[in-house]
RNA sequence: CCAGACGGCCAGGUGGCCGCUCUUCGCCGGUCCUCGGACCGGCGCGGGGAGGAAAGUCCGGGCUCCAAGGAGAUGCGGUGCCGGGUAACACCCGGCGGGGGCGACCCCAGGGACAGUGCCACAGAAAGCAAACCGCCGAGGUCCCGCAAGGGACCGGCAAGGGUGAAAGGGUGCGGUAAGAGCGCACCGCAUGGCCGGCAACGGUCAUGGCAAGGCAAACCCCACCGGGAGCAAGACCAUGUAGGGGCGACAGAUCGCAGCGGAAACGUUGCGGUCGGGCGGAUCUCCACGCCGUCGUCCGGGUAGGUCGCGCGAGGCGUCCGGCAACGGGCGUCCCAGAGGAAUGGCCAUCGCCGCCUUCGGGCGGCACAGAACCCGGCUUAUCGGCCGUCUGGCCUU
């Protein structure tokens, strides 16, 4: 199975920040575009896509490199098993992102879903 | 064994599950097709996949473009003991000189101050030409006192001692002197000349001089040598889109030939062609060579950043032999060793190793540096937990 599609244009992110949909966890910040947003700009491939930031307040180039693998190894499993289809999503690392235990870093992806009413059980 | 100096190396190890990227080969599908294949996509087996600094972007190159090549001058920038190494360097190696350390060793922006200009703050009497504040002297001259010995004042002599300073016109010692002074002498330093050693920087030695010549060139400067500019967002191709622009101002010369027209002719005018010019093009100028052509200045308008290549066989790594004190060079053998593009090179678990804390001595908890390739090499600089190896120095103990 291929990875998930990935945003790549900073138009993609900026549209993403711009919906407005936000949730704060201990070790990440997860964003999503809203589910009125009209017609999906890709009709032919629905599926949901994501980014991941981060940003010089993490850390040196090495810790934002790892916090950026942490959180993708964490969105193939939780956003490829729960996340609703046709939303982009952009997952942002926090301090917090390179010293929160696996486990709980795969809840905070799971709750912030739910907060946002986006879980897909 | 302790303390230290120098050089080299490593950059946590192993296993499991799940992934990413590039790729040899095989299979499948599609497109093109000169039916041999080429290209694109997917799957499978196998292989490769961050650093010693990948960093800072401080030097030197390769490569690419700027149409861009030569000579000279000027300007600007850089380098600066000598010899060697190198593609090259501001790097490296070996020397020299100076300084530091008991020593192994370490450090040094190390050309020129009689080519010129300039500066030397504060302090101090005086800062480049000599000068005399506190002082020292009373030999010489004049005067005074005294019978005399002698004493005193002034003219004056001195620069040893004190003091200021980063620096005060050699240093130490002896002689000398009224006190002093290279005034004389010895040694050291310095200068000039000769000889010897060395490719050279420089060193040694002898003679002479008798101290004069201050420092700053990371002040301008002088001398020698080197240097065109911009950079992989370089640049090339494909696709797409737009445009092969527009406005305003200035200038478009001279001469010759031919032809047409006007003219009696001189000549005028139009066209074509030639020659000389003109303008633009390197940091500037001159000359040569060359390219472009209506030129120059200014303002306005419009469009793009998708894909492919560049993009890794290289001043390449490893081993070995030879030459060299060494940097390094040469021969032979062997290996192919990252190539992303919101950007792969990983995520998680277990276990071992090291360090710290706690401990009921079973163990538990936490940590494991600095740091992430982006066209590629050679250096420099800066950051860095811990460890290993080798050579050497100074001590202590034992024999």
């Amino acid at each position: 199975m291929a990875q998930l599609p990935r945003l790549k244009r900073r138009r993609e992110f900026l549209t993403v920040a711009g919906s407005g949909r936000k949730a704060v966890a201990p070790g990440l910040i997860l964003q999503a575009t809203g589910p009125s947003r009209g017609p999906a700009p890709d009709a032919a491939a629905p599926g949901l896509r994501v980014g991941f930031t981060a940003s010089r307040k993490v850390g040196n180039a090495v810790a934002r490199n790892r916090a950026r693998r942490r959180l993708r190894a964490a969105s193939e499993t939780v956003l490829r098993a729960h996340a609703a289809n046709g939303h982009d999503y952009v997952v942002i690392a926090r301090a917090g992102t390179l010293t929160r235990p696996y486990a709980e870093l795969l809840g905070d992806l799971a709750g912030a879903l739910k907060r946002l009413s986006l879980y897909r059980p």
